[in-house]
DNA sequence: GGCGACATGTAATTAGTTACATGATTAT
DNA sequence: ATAATCATGTAACTAATTACATGTCGCC
């Protein structure tokens, strides 16, 4: 019975209304997917799963490889609220640049630096990204709050390039 | 041949010579353990698949159930070099109070309150551990800068919180 | 000599990713 | 009508977690 948050993620995206497996995948790629990550392998295997489980049902499209629409249930809806209720799960951190930051002196600092200006440039977009998406969330509090974490930890891990990691590397180009 | 993140950093931490399962085991806890999650069981399951291929070779203990040194070979040596020269491994987020936060029109303000009261509880502890961390990590930059990071990091979660997300919960407990 | 904490390892399960094989739609 | 793009799904594989079964050591 118990969720996981990716499944618990997949029933609350159907909790606005009746969505495809790529619906939900798309709809998640701009928004929770900033900060939890979910492929979209994972959509399409789980919604039939679920299925099973009576947690959500085939609205539509039952013929082999045509378009299938799936609703929440009352079970699933109840499921996910359960959920939900339950509090975050365990954090799992994965954070790469760390770890090559943290084996940093087994690096040409050349190359470190090189490294850490390209993180720095995704973060960078990323940044720009949020400040598209910003507009869009002025009247939903609660995923704006999600963005402004998101504008927080890029501009985290940006002033952390510039004001300790790079100065570190040092010496590689000093230009 | 091509490492993993997890089998990478295992190797790393053979540089400064032979260790136990047990003994990277605890090292990882106390340092890259804090962005980069690993579990006990990988690095008992991964060492003799290293030795396997003959990137780190058994040094004393064979007998059934008893402890086994494990030293990086030269080759082992390459490999972790190799690895952490192609740089970071694309990242993936994880952060279960955000999917909470993002969610949290479904969620009793109440508890909701709650469940950022107990995130910042233990992200506040996680700060204070930091600090004593911080002198001996004097003479290591590249760990310290790690170790900075994971300071604003907490500093981040504990203030978004409190400038944030639980303004926004709002009406739960007001005390 | 037995209890508790520390340590070692494996097995079973679950989750997540990558690669592949098609199908449907739209613009030219 | 056909190429390009968008969409759908499954299968194979890899990684990660959880649960379990022992073992060893120090000490009372």
């Amino acid at each position: 019975m118990g969720l996981n948050a990716t499944t618990g993620t997949i029933l609350g995206f159907l909790l606005s209304g009746p969505k495809t497996a790529w619906d939900i995948d798309q709809r998640i790629g701009v928004s929770v997917g900033h900060f939890w990550n979910v492929t979209r392998s994972q959509v399409y295997r789980e919604l039939p799963q679920l299925a099973g489980e009576g947690l959500v049902r085939v609205q539509s499209g039952s013929g082999k490889g045509e378009r299938r629409t799936y609703a929440l249930t009352a079970q699933g809806r109840m499921a996910f609220r359960r959920w939900l209720d339950e509090g975050p799960p365990a954090e799992t951190r994965r954070i790469p640049i760390l770890l090559v930051t943290f084996f940093g002196a087994e690096l040409e600092p050349r190359r470190l630096t090189e490294i850490l200006d390209q993180m720095r440039a995704e973060v960078t977009a990323e940044l720009d990204g949020y400040e598209e998406l910003a507009p869009l969330l002025a009247d939903r509090p609660f995923e704006g709050a999600t963005l402004e974490f998101g504008r927080r930890y890029a501009t985290l891990v940006r002033d952390w390039i510039d004001e300790v990691a790079r100065p570190l590397a040092g010496g590689g180009t000093e230009n």
